[in-house]
DNA sequence: TATAGACTCTATAGTTACTATAGGGTCAAG
DNA sequence: CTTGACCCTATAGTAACTATAGAGTCTATA
């Protein structure tokens, strides 16, 4: 199939998909005489699995480490684990920050509907200058 | 104040600080007749400002209008009001993302610990080919 | 005075992961 | 043949920084 069909049936969007082959993380497909990519369903699983992973938030440096470890199936996964725990770790900490966020957001929320209604008695203008 | 010193008082880079004045979120400062930015008191605290409101996660271009408000004390603070609640939308948003993020990775590791240790045998890999 | 090192300047490019656009080629149907 | 959909490469843009290059300024010291 060409690369439009694709992008229909990966969900993933023409550019993208150009993008990540210049990227590395996809092969170079075959061609049609008119210069056309031409992929096949291996291709497509390739992409579906770029794409899991982007879903997961793995940035593509680290994707491309699971694309190699994947051809080399008698090795040790203990890299994986590593990856997916380190990644895990970066999830948590961005939920405790966009927490913390939240809350001060709130109490924001809150200092607002509690004053006046003029910039000038605002209390989240209040908050931001403090 | 030179910018090294706003810098340093501020916590926020000096290339930084040029960036944002280059974006209009800071007024230009006066220069000395070497041509070096001069900073006072009031300029810092516009920096902190604009840095209380970037540890929020609020867009530059959002700061922006914060900073137009700012000047304009008797102008109804509804639109204050509504920025603060579209970020907290989209924290609620993001913090929803990351936990359904990290159920996935949690359960990929579980699968990897229970399953041999090599790339082949791997629950990662299977649950990233899915 | 000269020198050296710290500081400052502007311009430009790079980072990450896309996304859009320009200008031109291919292909199939009418 | 024509037209419109699809495809190509190259380049630039997005957001928010961050780094680097090359040159100027300033101050302290010899």
């Amino acid at each position: 199939m060409k690369i439009g069909q694709l992008s229909k049936v990966s969900g993933c969007s023409i550019q993208t998909i150009r993008y990540y082959e210049k990227e590395g993380l996809l092969k170079l497909p075959n061609r049609s005489e008119g210069n056309f990519r031409l992929y096949d369903e291996k291709a497509l699983q390739e992409l579906e699995f770029v794409k899991h992973c982007r879903s997961l938030d793995i940035p593509l440096s680290d994707i491309k480490t699971l694309l190699e470890l994947k051809n080399k199936p008698e090795e040790s996964c203990s890299s994986i684990n590593n990856l997916i725990t380190n990644q895990l770790k970066m999830v948590n900490k961005r939920i405790k920050e966009l927490n913390a966020l939240k809350s001060e957001l709130q109490l924001m929320k809150k200092a607002c509907s509690l004053t006046g209604n003029t910039v000038e008695a605002c209390g989240i203008m209040t908050s931001l200058n403090s």
